[in-house]
DNA sequence: TCTCCAGTCC
């Protein structure tokens, strides 16, 4: 048996005849039969530098199977991940010139554009002599894959201009680029319409399945469904990708009919539709759907994928009641990604049960899981609801050491949590140091400047932000109204407010008129906050009526809180603290009889005044 | 070749 090829059998050819004779291969018995055998057995053992010398041989013996020997075997070279390899095929290329057939530079094209080498693919598309469509393909593909979106679109353009009909495949690709890429709308919309006109492109189920979802992702739901009614042929895939776009536009009730219409047509859903259904059946009253979904997925076997793990577990997280599903599936997952953890963390953290979020990301990091940025902000966000310092400050320098210090959004939740563990200066320090900053970085130090009572210095960075044209947001105005809400700042708060409601450009929210009404009553102005009242175009809520009615109290204005009572009660007839408050105005003026009468209503009610209580906690937890 | 999972500020 040869113990290059290791096959039984065979005549002796060249390549080994001369490994043999040149005594390369002391120990190898010459019974080789096809180059492309040898080179299966010589790539599999990794054995590269014999790669190339065969190659030398058979093109010294002017062997006819370079040229079909060479791409495959630089496409595996880049499979494997073997740089400099693929680089010396590359100069054996040159060297020999095969690179001027079309064949040879394509697959070097697409091999630089693997390793991310996009300028040396470009040097080689601009080098080489005949270029064929596939030369064109695998340049905009080196390009799509390599986030270089303005370039692909410049050859693409070249492409057509140079008389090339582009294939589907490849415009799929470009139009799935253009809906994630902001302010590329136009440009899916002119290749939708380059399709429509040039018949020679052709219609396929990629590509127009590409659109559908491309119109999902630019908010025309209309052009969207006008699509997939148009689509001649429906696979898997443009079922997934409408009730896909459905979920996105939060439209639910859309997405179980179109899966149920799926079944119906003999479309067998697959594993990306159950994940995209999973999410959606994470909302309140949809969760029914999930354990289906959860049961079709056990039979199918989807259930060995981790992002599938994952969505699932995300279901049964939201679903409140099921947590210990969501822990058992966790248990059993063998392969465990970052987005895994990443996800049960997150779940825990945002439940509040942020121990447990922590003690997870210990395991995580004992079972050698790197954590990305979600990670930490799943984490920090655990460590800021139990406003530990100490442990903020060791998750602080894992982020450091880990290389996240450059994340935008990890910066964001570490200045939040420096804020709510009491120490501003730790997130003034933050905000100093980031590289970058969005309106949340701003927002998120004006409301730490809120919270530690710092009104002034709040508005004095929210003028500052849109002194350097970072747009506020909702929450920005929030932290600014409720920063002056916390400092006394009764104007200033109310001169914002009017401006942003004079401009339309943010809209308000119950919360932002809840945090002025709370702003003028606390100050004394009631009279201005009935005014708000009158107003605001929404339902007041019960946290307005109460805020409302506490600064009836704080200023002793017992007829305007007589006139709010039963607004109060109304909007939350169940809510003790709200009788307890009246209770106290009555009691305050003298009123007995009124303060029995609410007494009785708490008794009727069957409510029962909640005594506050000190929980003492077992202890900090390390880092 | 198109479709999918975790997320900071209130």
């Amino acid at each position: 048996m040869c113990s290059v090829c290791e096959s039984e059998f065979g005549e002796s050819s060249l390549p080994c005849m001369f490994f043999f004779t040149r005594g390369l291969f002391t120990t190898v018995a010459p019974t080789c039969s096809s180059p492309s055998n040898q080179i299966k057995t010589f790539l599999s053992k990794g054995l590269y530098y014999h790669i190339l010398q065969l190659f030398t041989q058979l093109h010294l013996s002017a062997h006819y199977s370079i040229p079909f020997l060479l791409p495959s075997v630089i496409r595996a070279s880049s499979s494997a991940q073997c740089h400099a390899f693929a680089t010396q095929l590359h100069c054996f290329a040159l060297k020999t010139a095969y690179h001027s057939e079309a064949v040879v530079s394509n697959s070097i094209i697409t091999m630089y554009a693997k390793f991310s080498d996009v300028e040396s693919a470009r040097q080689v598309f601009d080098t080489s002599s005949h270029r064929d469509p596939i030369t064109w393909n695998s340049l905009i593909n080196c390009y799509l894959q390599n986030g270089c979106f303005e370039e692909a679109l410049e050859v693409l353009k070249d492409a057509y201009l140079h008389g090339l009909v582009p294939k589907p495949e490849l415009l799929a690709s470009v139009v799935s680029v253009c809906g994630r890429k902001i302010g590329s709308r136009r440009i899916g919309t002119q290749i939708h319409a380059l399709v429509v006109v040039d018949e020679r492109i052709g219609q396929s189920v990629f590509l127009s399945t590409a659109f559908l979802d491309f119109y999902f992702r630019c908010d025309d739901y209309l052009m969207a469904l006008r699509v997939f009614d148009g689509m001649e042929v429906k696979n898997e895939v443009s079922w997934t990708a409408m009730i896909s776009g459905c979920i996105a536009n939060q439209d639910y009730d859309e997405a179980f009919p179109c899966f149920r219409a799926m079944q119906a047509e003999g479309v067998f859903p697959n594993r990306v539709t159950s994940i995209a259904l999973l999410q959606a059946c994470a909302e309140p009253g949809f969760f029914k759907h999930g354990k289906e979904i959860h049961g079709y997925a056990f039979r199918r076997g989807f259930e060995s994928c981790s992002t599938f793990s994952s969505a699932l577990i995300n279901m049964y997280c939201h679903c409140g009641e099921s947590l210990h599903l969501a822990e058992l599936i966790f248990e059993g997952t063998c392969c465990r990604d970052v987005v895994l953890w990443s996800s049960v963390i997150g779940s825990y953290s945002r439940r509040g049960d942020s121990h447990k979020a922590l003690e997870l990301f210990n395991k995580m990091r004992s079972e050698e899981t790197e954590p990305n940025y979600v990670t930490f902000l799943a984490v920090i966000s655990a460590c800021t609801n139990i406003s530990s310092l100490k442990c903020g400050c060791g998750l602080h320098g894992h982020v450091f050491k880990c290389g996240f210090s450059f994340s935008i959004s990890v910066g964001n939740a570490l200045i939040n949590m420096y804020a709510k563990c009491g120490c501003l200066d730790g997130s003034r320090k933050i905000f100093q140091e980031m590289w970058n900053r969005d309106s949340v970085t701003w927002s998120s130090l004006i409301n730490a400047y809120g919270l530690h009572g710092c009104g002034k210095q709040a508005l004095h960075l929210f003028y500052e932000m849109r002194e350097r044209g970072v747009k506020p947001d909702a929450i920005t105005i929030l932290a600014v109204l409720s920063a002056c809400n916390h400092a006394g700042l009764v104007a200033e708060g109310q001169q914002i407010f009017k401006q942003v409601n004079a401009d339309c450009k943010i809209p308000l929210t119950i919360e932002h008129y809840a945090c002025l009404v709370d702003l003028l009553g606390r100050s004394g102005k009631l009279e201005d906050a009935l005014e708000i009242l009158k107003i605001m175009p929404m339902k007041p809520s019960a946290r307005v009526w109460s805020s409302l009615v506490s600064a009836c109290k704080l200023h002793g204005r017992l007829d305007i809180a007589e006139m709010l009572a039963p607004h109060l009660i109304r909007s939350e007839p169940n809510n003790a603290g709200n009788y307890t408050l009246l209770n106290m105005i009555y009691a305050e003026h003298g009123h007995w009889l009124d303060r029995e009468q609410v007494k009785k209503a708490m008794k009727l009610q069957r409510l029962m005044k909640c005594y506050g209580f000190s929980r003492i906690e077992a202890g900090d937890e390390s880092f």
